[in-house]
DNA sequence: ATCCTCCCCTAC
DNA sequence: TAAGGTAGGGGAGGAT
């Protein structure tokens, strides 16, 4: 409410995150409100601006460039010569439409000088250099090392005596003391932890998504670490595991011998420096005018890339269409989605057919075609998990049996001479065909797997792996074998896996196309048949009938046992763990096995050395009395583990589930939510493609809807804004984001497509980003109703609206249905008020509700073109002050946002502490642990996001001068630094506009 | 207190 | 080449 319909935003303080998204607002000062009334009159805001004000007054004596990083420990004036040196406060106080807006981000001329001065500091103050300074270098050589590492590996030592700075980079401000720590003392372990995970308010504000992980994505986050099976005790459970039916295997026909592999391809494969310099910015510049062009977005490849990418990108109509045809995500969603109306249908068919056999006495006669007798309250819960052992590959091997004994993975990558069937056998692979290809394996069967290739993983590292593996290379498994997706046959399997499903249980929750739970307490507790007896006959009728695939089942008191049971039962086999042996199967399970724990939550509680169920139960026990006095046992638990991981409900959760404790009810729950989002491809030269996009993808929300028979008035939009220049490794992929969202609630459920459309248009805009940054688009419809019920809920819901009066929803209305009244289109025609705007498409639509009664008449009347029969526009012309500003953020918001927090690595904030605990670090472990270089990473990136570039670069530097002296440049430690330039770089993009300059 | 917005995390 | 979607749960912090 406040940001669509307030004219003026009065703060004396705003938050990093305000300030980013309201940086192209009027905020103001009160001051302004206690002027113009004393004046009488409304005094021109510009002068109250806070973030104006607070640059203006600071810097303008200097003539500074707000934008540029390190004015305070400058006396250079070199880089402050940008006449450009506020950024526009509101759209309509850019006189002229400024194109560098919508070529975001609008680099500051500073900015470049920025970095040649931040660069001459870096090598003026080798303050910090191991090398170069010999006073320093020997304190950190010479420091004591520390006792072999426990963990963590980061020294938990008190910190030494703070000693002077280095240079102006140490204000003194930094130089907090650090209290004296112990790592027995658990409560400072948590605080600690906090700091580390970024629990709490000591996160620099804006927030690095995707820099929080190693990589996008939980697609790739399978990658990075093969999990290790699960290493649960099995003496106390009751292993039943059904013999492997015996498979036909033919001697593989096709395989061939790919040439040695070549080297890892970390890179993306071409430069954004081969391409044309106009296409390649490394960092974008504000440019004239966009230009329309058929050539592809910067860096995407060579000219074979560069041609598909130009038929293949958002920026090409008809690429939606294209897109969700082939993708499996969209794929594997949507076929969640409608399953689960097939099972609601079901079960509301089961309920009308109960009530009409009526009777008491015979409260359930049949279900799904199976008589299932009148049961007696079942005395213990039998729940199973059904999942189909690896879906995709099992499909494709029906017809291809001759690759069951081969690596086999299903990915869209054609390997150009690769495996796909189509290509000849004779022909070897090209060179690095598959070695380099980023295409994501959807699904892989066992043989692949044997050899650390995993779902989500890409298709080049796979293949990498493979040629690395002696194994494989002993068993002759040198080439992956990839195959095509077959969608249709999935979804006609899929249904016939159901179709058994609602034959043989009382209850069903679906999971997915391949994946389900069932309940069968009552076939158990009244036929007599046995679970594992029902599991079997399961098991053989989805394998007779789906021609060969085989679903492995999980059994337990529980869904949650159920499904880690399955863990256990796969492949191709059945695992019960029955109620007495849970506590024991539980004990040596792993956290990150337990459904909710994923990679975040797990490397949390790695953080606190907690690997398995039984340790994180010990948790309880051991320390919670500590903490809380008198306040243990579940509560305790629940406390610490809330306190420490997330918070209350993830704790409540976790104590149950680590105990094997579940008692959530099979459901299937209607839905709450329709979108569709798109994060790949998204590549566009000017908001024109942007805006026609977001027009295509509100056009495929409305279908959506339609098709579930469901309407909304909650819109939210998404949008991914890429943190570096040039193309990510992945194909057109959207590389590392930050995510950005906005919302809002309409007052009436969306009805038509192009309201839909612009609202979604609306909030697209004031997200504010750039065509150029834009990785990825999404636009989700809540708070649904069902369509049929909307028609009598809405005239309710518009009477009863608080936040808008009738008259103005009619007017609303009446609007949309282009019926502004002849005369209100007149008047706007007088010169006087009509000169404000260059045209409608100017106005800033979101404010307009907030202005008085008359004026807002009259603008409205100017939004809708005078001939009602006009269509509206499919691309509409772009607001010009609207169109998103993407400069860096500037030293405004030092002075307008509340004092950040001090960045603190092991509560050292001053840079000698922390000098002195890398030092400490590099002396203790011989290999970085990665949790250690993760809390480096962090505190760095927190550093730059509170604007101490400099102190950070020359952290950086030396921890870079440390590996090559103490760890002689070790590999693993190399690699760690990579990491960290990487994210200092990401960081930098953020908060300078640019890349940090790090040469060494 | 409770709700809302804007995220993040998780699962398939 | 390549198709990194979608829905739900939940938390932080601000608004009401």
């Amino acid at each position: 409410m406040l940001t669509t319909r307030c004219t003026h935003i009065i703060a004396v303080s705003l938050t990093d995150r305000k300030i980013e998204l309201w940086k192209n607002r009027r905020i103001v000062d009160p001051q302004w409100i206690h002027d113009s009334i004393k004046a009488g009159k409304l005094l021109p805001w510009q002068k109250y601006g806070i973030i104006q004000k607070s640059s203006a007054s600071l810097f303008a004596p200097l003539n500074s460039s707000p934008n540029k990083p390190f004015a305070f420990t400058s006396s250079s004036s070199s880089a402050a010569t940008s006449s450009k040196s506020l950024i526009p406060q509101n759209v309509s106080d850019i006189p002229e439409k400024s194109v560098a807006l919508r070529n975001p981000p609008a680099i500051p001329q500073a900015s470049s000088a920025s970095a040649s001065s931040m660069n001459s500091l870096v090598s003026s103050s080798s303050a910090s250099s191991f090398a170069q300074k010999p006073t320093l270098s020997s304190t950190f050589v010479a420091a004591q090392k520390p006792p072999p590492n426990p963990k963590p590996s980061f020294p938990t030592v008190a910190p030494s005596t703070p000693q002077k700075p280095q240079s102006k980079i140490d204000l003194p401000s930094q130089e907090s003391p650090s209290p004296s720590r112990s790592i027995l003392d658990i409560a400072m372990e948590i605080e600690q932890l906090k700091r580390t995970v970024g629990i709490g308010n000591t996160t620099p504000t804006i927030r690095l998504s995707a820099s929080k992980r190693p990589v996008y994505s939980p697609h790739i986050n399978n990658n990075s670490e093969p999990t290790t099976p699960t290493k649960a005790p099995t003496r106390n459970t009751s292993l039943q595991k059904t013999p492997v039916m015996p498979r036909t295997q033919r001697p593989a026909t096709q395989s061939r011998i790919p040439p040695p592999p070549p080297p890892m391809n970390l890179q993306p494969s071409i430069s954004a420096q081969s391409l044309p310099p106009n296409r390649a910015p490394s960092i974008p510049v504000p440019v004239a005018q966009p230009v329309r062009s058929n050539v592809p977005p910067t860096g995407i490849g060579n000219r074979e890339q560069t041609e598909f990418a130009i038929k293949n990108t958002t920026a090409t109509s008809g690429f939606l269409s294209k897109y969700y045809q082939s993708s499996r995500l969209s794929k594997i969603s949507n076929w969640k989605s409608d399953l689960r109306d097939y099972v609601i249908g079901l079960q509301e068919d089961q309920r009308r057919a109960e009530k009409a056999a009526a009777g008491p006495s015979n409260p359930r006669s049949r279900r799904g075609g199976a008589v299932v007798p009148a049961p007696a309250a079942p005395t213990e819960r039998v729940i199973m998990h059904i999942d189909m052992d690896c879906f995709f590959a099992s499909v494709a091997l029906l017809s291809r049996p001759e690759y069951k004994s081969k690596p086999v993975v299903i990915c869209h990558s054609k390997g150009t001479g690769g495996n796909f069937e189509s290509s000849t056998s004779d022909s070897p692979p090209a060179k690095g065909t598959n070695s380099y290809s980023t295409s994501e394996i959807a699904s892989c069967n066992y043989v692949a797997r044997k050899y650390g290739i995993k779902n989500g993983m890409l298709l080049g590292r796979a293949q990498q792996l493979l040629s690395s593996s002696p194994d494989a290379i002993s068993a002759g498994h040198t080439a992956i074998i990839a195959l095509p997706y077959e969608f249709e046959k999935y979804d006609s399997i899929s249904k016939t896996l159901y179709a058994i499903l609602v034959q043989e249980c009382d209850e069903i929750q679906v999971v997915s196309c391949d994946e389900a739970y069932i309940d069968v307490s009552k076939r158990v507790s009244t036929s007599g048949v046995s679970a594992l007896d029902i599991a079997g006959l399961i098991r053989g009728r989805v394998e007779r009938e789906t021609g060969g695939c085989c679903a492995s089942i999980g059994i337990g008191d529980c869904m949650l046992v159920a499904r880690v049971a399955t863990k256990k039962a796969k492949p191709d086999g059945v695992f019960w763990v029955q109620r007495g042996e849970v506590e024991a199967y539980f004990e040596g399970l792993n956290v990150g096995d337990l459904p909710g724990v994923g990679y975040v939550l797990g490397k949390q509680m790695e953080e606190i050395g907690v690997k398995t169920c039984g340790e994180l139960r010990a948790i309880s026990v051991g320390e919670c009395k500590k903490l809380f006095g008198d306040v243990n046992g579940e509560l305790g638990f629940i406390r610490l583990v809330g306190g420490l991981l997330t918070n209350l409900k993830t704790g409540q959760k976790l104590y149950q589930f680590c105990r094997g404790i579940d008692t959530r009810p099979l459901e299937n729950k209607t839905r709450q939510s329709v979108g569709a989002e798109v994060n790949w491809g998204v590549r566009f030269q000017t908001m024109d493609e942007a805006y026609a996009f977001v027009r295509e993808l509100s056009q495929e929300v409305h279908q959506r809807m339609e098709k579930s028979g469901v309407q909304g008035r909650h819109i939210t939009v998404k949008v991914k804004k890429k943190l570096y220049d040039g193309e990510p490794t992945k194909f057109l992929g959207c590389g590392h984001c930050l995510d950005f969202s906005k919302s809002k609630t309409l007052e009436a459920s969306v009805i038509d497509e192009d309201r839909l459309y612009r609202e979604a248009l609306a909030l697209f805009k004031e997200l504010g980003v750039g065509a150029l940054d834009l990785r990825g688009v999404g636009i989700h419809v809540s708070k649904l109703v069902n369509k049929s019920a909307n028609m009598k809920g809405q005239t309710l819901l518009k009477f009863t609206t608080k936040r808008k009066s009738v008259d103005a929803e009619l007017d609303q209305e009446t609007d949309e249905l282009g019926l502004v009244e002849p005369a209100k289109r007149a008047r706007v025609e007088e010169p006087d008020r009509a000169s404000l705007f260059q045209s409608a498409s100017q106005i800033d639509w979101s404010m307009v509700d907030g202005l008085p009664e008359e004026i807002r008449a009259e603008l409205m009347a100017l939004k809708k073109p005078a001939n009602k029969a006009q269509p509206q526009p499919v691309v509409p012309q772009p607001r010009r002050g609207s169109i998103p500003k993407c400069a860096p953020l500037t030293l405004d918001r030092i002075f307008v946002a509340k004092p950040a927090p001090v960045p603190t690595l092991l509560g050292r904030s001053s840079f000698s502490d922390v000098k002195q605990l890398l030092n400490d670090w590099l002396y203790s472990t011989t290999e970085p642990i990665e949790t250690d270089t993760l809390r480096f990473r962090k505190y760095l990136r927190a550093l730059v996001h509170n604007w101490e570039g400099e102190k950070c670069l020359n952290l950086v530097k030396c921890f870079a001068e440390g590996v090559q002296l103490v760890r002689n440049n070790d590999k693993l430690w190399k690699e760690a630094l990579v990491q960290i330039k990487e994210d200092v770089n990401s960081a930098f993009m953020v908060e300078y506009g640019h890349c940090a300059n790090m040469i060494f």
